[in-house]
DNA sequence: CGGACGATCCCCT
DNA sequence: GGGGATCGTCCGC
């Protein structure tokens, strides 16, 4: 199964992004963000969902991106299969945990490093190369309370893939 | 297609 | 003990 990204958010570390798993320092969950670039840090939300991000500082320094959606251009049965809520195609990664989902990552793929060929995920070069500047757009983080204007998160022009944006909603 | 709402549990304070 | 880097269901348009 294959999923083209189209949408992704940046998280910093220790003390400079309020939004950051690792703004308070290192924790047993935020452990995987210290680690080293190309490994997976996955977390546990609201009590049912999973989210993959691939770790990109370097050792020590905490930094990740989340993967928000992506398109899924080759096994869309084996997506459809973990994800049968999905009304259509485009809704199969739409959204990080549907990503997640989509893709079977949960917990136990936790650090695994997504640059071997070997690994059970991995991440890769976009098959019909990168896309130019000119359709990369920015803008505020979906859901977060810290930090809510500043604008990283990254998605591509004109991509029914990509998430709605919703501010963090109150309790 | 989109807005409202409730589910559900692990980690940190 | 509190709250979350969310989603599925329900329902209206």
């Amino acid at each position: 199964m294959t999923v083209r990204l189209t949408e992704v958010e940046a998280y910093g570390g220790v003390g400079e992004d309020p939004a950051s798993h690792a703004h308070r320092g290192r924790t047993a969950r935020n452990e995987a963000m210290f680690g080293p670039s190309g490994c997976l840090y996955v977390y546990f939300t609201y009590g049912m969902h999973w989210c993959a991000n691939v770790v990109c500082g370097p050792v020590g320094q905490a930094a990740a991106v989340l993967l928000r959606a992506g398109e899924v251009t080759a096994g869309h049965a084996a997506a459809r299969s973990r994800r049968p809520a999905a009304r259509r195609d485009r809704e199969l990664a739409r959204g990080p945990a549907r990503l997640a989902r989509a893709l079977g990552i949960d917990g136990d793929a936790a650090g695994a490093y997504l640059l071997d060929p070997a690994a059970a995920v991995t991440l890769a070069p976009p098959a019909d190369g990168f896309p130019g500047p000119d359709r990369v757009c920015h803008g505020p983080r979906v859901g977060v309370r810290g930090a809510a204007e500043a604008p990283w998160r990254f998605w591509l022009a004109d991509e029914p893939t990509v998430s709605a944006y919703r501010p963090a909603r109150r309790r």
